[in-house]
DNA sequence: ATGAAAGCGCTAACAA
DNA sequence: TTGTTAGCGCTTTCAT
C-alpha cells in the first residue's frame, strides 16, 4: 500500500523518495505523456504499451503527486467541511456522513472546527481553506448568515447543511423540520396532552423558527389556545433546557408536556424534572428532536423526531459535487432546498396524563 | 477577505479568476520572484520596492496558490486526523482540539473518519491521504495495530492519540490512565465501598489494559481480595456497560459499587441499575472515566475522571510539528509517550456504601 | 537588492 | 497510438 520505495532512493533526510511520472516512463520504456494517458485512462493504449506502465506502476509503488495534478487541472477534490459546535453529537455525525459520502466520489474532506458564527470568526476558516477548497459545506448551529454571506461573495460552491431558509440564496439540504414539529405535536396532542410547553432553541440559529412555528400552528389546529401552549427560549444546549424547565415549573405547574428543539435540550429539560422530583412521563411527558445517540440512553429513554444524519451528509455532498460540475452561472438547482424524511420515534419519555 | 477580482478578470465560467504573482509583479513594476520574496520574507527589500508590492498585493486581493506553492516546497501544511468513533463524544473534542491547535500553527486537518480499525480499512484513508499530507494524527478507539503499522512503514511523521503502549514505536499522547484509574479507585475505597465490580472497554482497545491493570492494583494494595472485585467485558460504549451491568447485577447482588471503562459505558450501567429499580448512589454507587459533556447530565449526574481533550489535542499536533522539523531518523523522542494529568470529577453518582 | 531562469510533477494540446 | 512541448504558480539558486 505506501510505495516500498522499490528504487532503493532515499532523501538525504533518510525518508524515501517518491517515484514519479518520468521514472514509470523510463523503466516502462515509454514517454511519460504515454504514462500519464493509461493512468487517467485517457487515449486507448496498446495493450502492450498499458501493461508495461502497470508494471512498471506498481514496480516502483507509484502514486500520482496529487499536488502536481491539482496545480495543473485546478482541482484540488477538497471539499471544506466547517462546523462550529462538536459538543452537539449531531454535528460529528454530520461531518462523518460528508467524510463516507465524499471519499466514495473521490474527495476528501478538509475540516475547519474553529467557526465563531456570531463574530464571523469563519474568515479564519476561510482564509485557511477557500483557496485550496473546491467548494464548501457548512455544517452550523449557529445563526449562519455572516457565514453565508461570505461564501455568497467568494462564488465558491457552497452547500448548507443546518439551514433551513428560503431567503438564503445558496443550497441546502436539512431535516424535515416541519413534518418533525408536527409529528412531535400530533404525538402528544394524541396522547391527550393539553397543555405543552414548547421550549426553542438558540435566537437566530437555523432551524429554530421553523420547528418553533410549524409546533405552534398545529397546536392551534387542534384546537389548543396560546395560553395552554407556552414558549420558552432555550439554547439548544442541555444548560438551556434546564433553565427553561425550571422557569417553567416555576410558573406553570399546570404543564403535562415538554417538546423541545433538540434532543440536548431535552436531556437538560429531563434533569430538570429530576431534580424537581417530577417523573417523567407519569407528571410530565417530554420530547426531543434529531435522535441522537444520547437519546436512547436517558432515564426514561427519550421519545423523539428521528433525522437521517447518514443521508443529509450524502444528499449535500451530491448536490455539492453537481454544483462543481454545473460551474457557477448555471443554476442546478442552485437555491432549491432539499428536506431529509424524518420519522418518530416512540421511546419512554412519553405517556398519557395522569 | 475574498479576492473581489479587482482586475475584473473572469474565467469563461464566470468565476473570478484569481491573481498570480506574475500580475501582482506588472503592477508594482518589478519581478516575480521580488514579490515573492517580499511574500515569503526572504532577503531585505528596499523599502520603497516592499511598498509598491504591498500595495499591488492588496489591490489585486492576492493570494498565493497554496498548491503552486506545495508543489515546489513539497509540504503541504497538512495534517491527516483518522478518527475511527464520531459516535464516542470524546474523539469530536479531540479532533477540535487538533483543529485549533494546527490553525494556530498555519496547518489544517484533512479529516478522515471512515476506517475500521478491525479491518484495516483505513487503507482507504492511508491511500487517499498519505501523499498529500505531511504528517498524520491517529484519534481511535479500536486496535489501532494495523493502522500504526502501516504507518510505522510508510515512514510518514505519526502521532498517536489514544494509544498508551511503549511497545509501540511511535510518538504517542494520552491521558494519564493510570493516575486516573488510581484516583477512581481511590475514591471508591475511600468513600468506604469493599465490593467493587470494574467493566472494562472492548478487548484489545488501547487504554483497556493501562485502565483495567490499575484499577485493579490499586484494589489489591487497598486490601480487597480478588472475589470482591469482579471484572467484566464491556465495549466501551453504552450497550456493553448495559450487558455487563445486567450480568454482574443477575450474579452479584453484592456489589456496592461499579467503576467503568469509560462515560459511555457507565452510562449504560446506569440505565442497568434504572432498569432493575436501584438507586444511584444510594444502593450502588457509578464512576466513569473521560468526562464528556454528557456526564453531567445524566440521572443523577456522573463522579468520573477528567482529561483534557484540549491539552491532548494540542500536546499531539506540538509532537508532530517537532517531528515534521526534526526529519526521520532523528530521534526528537520518537517513541516517547506522553501523558496528560487528569482529575477527579465528584458529581453525583458515587457515595458511600448504605 | 533585484532580475533571469530553472524546475517541482503533472495534464493536455498539438504533431507525428 | 505515441512522443514532444508547453505551462499550471510558485520558490530558489545564480547572476547582476
Amino acid at each position: 500500500m505506501i510505495p516500498p520505495s522499490a528504487t532503493g532512493k532515499r532523501s538525504h533526510r533518510g525518508r524515501p523518495v517518491a517515484a514519479t511520472l518520468h521514472d514509470v516512463a523510463r523503466l516502462a520504456g515509454v514517454s511519460h505523456s504515454t504514462v500519464s494517458r493509461v493512468l487517467t485512462g485517457q487515449g486507448i493504449p496498446r495493450p502492450r504499451t498499458a501493461r508495461a506502465v502497470e508494471r512498471a506502476v506498481t514496480e516502483l509503488g507509484y502514486r500520482v503527486n496529487p499536488v502536481a495534478r491539482s496545480l495543473r487541472t485546478g482541482t484540488t477534490h477538497l471539499i471544506g467541511v466547517v462546523v462550529d459546535d462538536l459538543q452537539d453529537p449531531v454535528l460529528p455525525m454530520l461531518v462523518k456522513a460528508t467524510d463516507v459520502a465524499a471519499r466514495d466520489m473521490g474527495y476528501s474532506i478538509l475540516l475547519s472546527s474553529v467557526v465563531d458564527g456570531r463574530t464571523g470568526r469563519l474568515i479564519d476558516a476561510e482564509s485557511m481553506v477557500v483557496q485550496g477548497v473546491d467548494g464548501m459545506i457548512l455544517v452550523c448551529n449557529e445563526p449562519t448568515e455572516p457565514a453565508w454571506r461570505l461564501l455568497l461573495a467568494s462564488s465558491i460552491p457552497t452547500v448548507l447543511i443546518s439551514a433551513d431558509d428560503p431567503d438564503v440564496r445558496l443550497a441546502q439540504v436539512s431535516p424535515d423540520n416541519a413534518e418533525g414539529s408536527r409529528l412531535a405535536a400530533r404525538h402528544l396532542i394524541e396522547l391527550g396532552h393539553q397543555r405543552i410547553a414548547y421550549i426553542r432553541g438558540p435566537k437566530g440559529s437555523p432551524y429554530d423558527q421553523p420547528r418553533t412555528a410549524v409546533f405552534r400552528v398545529t397546536c392551534q389546529e387542534a384546537g389548543l389556545p396560546r395560553t395552554m401552549t407556552p414558549e420558552l427560549r432555550g439554547d439548544g444546549r442541555p444548560e438551556g433546557g434546564l433553565r427553561a424547565a425550571k422557569r417553567l415549573l416555576a410558573s406553570r405547574a399546570d404543564i403535562t408536556a415538554i417538546a423541545c428543539y433538540n434532543d440536548r435540550t431535552a436531556i437538560g429539560a429531563i434533569r430538570a424534572l429530576w431534580l424537581a422530583s417530577l417523573r417523567v412521563p407519569e407528571d410530565v411527558s417530554v420530547i426531543g428532536f434529531d435522535d441522537i445517540a444520547e437519546a436512547a440512553w436517558t432515564q426514561p429513554a427519550l421519545t423523539t423526531i428521528t433525522q437521517r444524519s447518514d443521508e443529509l451528509g450524502r444528499v449535500a455532498v451530491e448536490r455539492l459535487l453537481r454544483l462543481l460540475e454545473a460551474g457557477p452561472g448555471d443554476p442546478a438547482g442552485l437555491a432549491t432546498a432539499v428536506r431529509i424524511p424524518v420519522s418518530l420515534q416512540v421511546r419512554e419519555s412519553t405517556a398519557p396524563p395522569s
